[in-house]
DNA sequence: AAGTGGTCTAGACCACCCT
DNA sequence: GGGTGGTCTAGACCACTTT
C-alpha cells in the first residue's frame, strides 16, 4: 500500500512499537543502524523518525538516541482526523452503528457553515454509534452532493470513511473541528436514550479534500458523561 | 531569536500571512523561487512549508503551488500546547488573573496521574482566569518540585509557562491531556461563581520536558457553557 | 574520541498541472 | 515543455553525550 520509502519505515517501526518489539523506555536504533537497516539515506531515516515524533511514539534527543514514549493511542482524539471505526478497532471495543436516516436535497443547518462556503443540498447521514450496546453518539454528516452522489446504505453501516477513501477513492486531506458543550435536545434525549440533565459534547466540523473541496459537514453529538478525549500535543514555538 | 534556517523563514512567512501580505486563496512563491530568496536550497524551504502546511496555513498542490488557507488562528485549541496568555493576546480579549493560592508540600490528586510517574509533594498554584471580567477556568497546577524551587507571585500572576521558558530557561516539550465533562463541584460554583446546574469541561494533562521530565500536572476547569476549542486536524494514513 | 541527533546543501528523478 | 511540488540521496558540519 504504502509506497514512500519514508512511510514504509515509519510502518514498520509503529508496528514494532505496537507488537513490543520496541518498548517504552527503550532507545530505537540510531540513525545510522537504520540507514543500514533500511538502505535508505539519512535524511529519509529522519523523516520517519519525525513522523513518530509527532504522534507521539518517541523522543529524541542529541547525543543520546530516540526513546520511545509510554503515550497510549487510543480513546477519542478530537484533533485527530479519524474515523469511528479506526478508533474502535484500536480499543477493542465492541460497537455498532444504527443508520437512522439517508436524505437528499437537506439545507445544511446554519450553525455548521463557520465559513461563507456556499453549499447545495446536502445528503444527510445520521447515524448513531453504540458501545457495548449503548448508544454513545449521534453523528449527523451533511454531504456534499457536487462530490458524493448518492450514499448506499450498507456504506453508512459500515463506515462513511472507507467508503470515500477506498470505494470512491477521495484523499480526505483535513478537517475543522469547533467543539462545544450543550444541551441535550428532544431528539438527543430520545435517540440516545438518556435523561434531559445530561449535557453534550458537540463537535461540528468541516471536511476537506486533498483538492480542498468540501467533502462534508458534520455534526457528533456525544453524551458528555462518557464522553472522553486524549490529545497529544507538542509545543510550537 | 530563532536561530535555524528553516525556522527564519517560517516565521517570516507566517509573519507575512499575518500582515496580509500573503492573503488567503492566493498561492505562496513556488519553492523555486524562494530558494532564490532566502538563499537556502529547496529541502530547507520544503522544512518551513510542512511547518505551514502542518500549522493548517497553506496547502500545497503538485504541478500547482502552495495555497494559502483561510483557517483562523484562533480560539482555545486543547491539543496546542500554548499558554493562556498567548492565546487570549491572539484573540485579544481583555483577561485577567486571579491567583487564589500557592501552597508548597501538596500531594498530586490521584486522578492526576495517568501513568505510574512518582513524583514528590508538588507545589500547587490555583489561578482563576477571568475573560472580559467574568470568571471562566479554574487552573490547579501541580509543579514538580524536582524542576522548579519555588513560584514567585508575580510569576503565577503573569504567566506560568513564561516564568518557566524564559526566567527559569526550561524546554518545554510534550503534554498529555485528558478532556472529560463533569459536574460542578461546590468549589467551582463558588470560584466560578456559576450554579450548580452548569456542567464542567475538565482538561487534566501533564506536561513533559525536552528532557523527558514531569514539569506539572495540570487541572483546567472551564464552565462548558462558555466553553469553545477549535482545532486544525490532517489525516494522518 | 566516538557516537548520537540537528541542520543544510546540491543535485537528481518523478508525478502532476498548465499552456 | 516548462513549472510546480514530492521523494531520495550522499555528504558535510555542528552540538551534544558518553566513554
Amino acid at each position: 500500500m504504502e509506497v514512500d520509502k519514508f512511510r514504509m519505515i515509519h510502518q514498520d517501526i509503529v508496528a514494532k512499537i505496537k507488537a513490543g518489539k520496541y518498548k517504552p523506555g527503550m532507545y530505537l536504533p540510531s540513525d545510522t543502524k537504520l540507514v543500514e537497516q533500511y538502505q535508505a539515506s539519512r535524511e529519509t531515516i529522519r523523516k520517519a523518525m519525525m513522523m513518530l515524533v509527532d504522534e507521539g511514539y518517541a523522543q529524541r534527543f542529541q547525543g543520546k538516541g530516540t526513546l520511545v514514549l509510554n503515550y497510549e493511542h487510543f480513546a477519542f482524539p478530537i484533533s485527530t482526523l479519524e474515523s469511528y471505526r479506526e478508533l474502535v478497532a484500536e480499543i477493542n471495543l465492541e460497537s455498532s452503528n444504527d443508520v437512522l436516516r439517508i436524505k437528499s436535497d437537506v439545507p445544511v443547518p446554519h450553525v455548521l457553515l463557520f465559513e461563507n462556503d456556499p453549499l447545495d443540498d446536502s445528503i444527510l447521514v445520521l447515524r448513531r454509534r453504540n458501545v457495548e450496546g449503548k448508544p454513545m453518539v449521534l453523528d449527523y454528516d451533511y454531504i456534499n452532493p457536487a462530490v458524493v452522489d448518492s450514499i448506499p446504505k450498507c456504506a453508512a453501516q459500515d463506515s462513511l470513511f472507507n467508503y470515500f477513501e477506498n470505494d470512491l477513492g477521495l484523499k480526505i486531506d483535513y478537517a475543522i473541528k469547533h467543539m462545544t458543550v450543550e444541551k441535550a435536545t428532544g431528539e438527543d434525549q430520545k435517540l440516545l436514550m438518556i435523561p434531559s440533565n445530561i449535557p453534550i459534547v458537540v463537535v461540528r466540523s468541516e471536511t476537506h479534500l486533498a483538492n480542498n473541496a468540501v467533502l462534508s459537514f458534520t455534526e457528533s453529538r456525544h453524551r458528555a458523561d462518557r464522553f472522553t478525549s486524549v490529545e497529544f500535543s507538542r509545543r510550537r514555538k
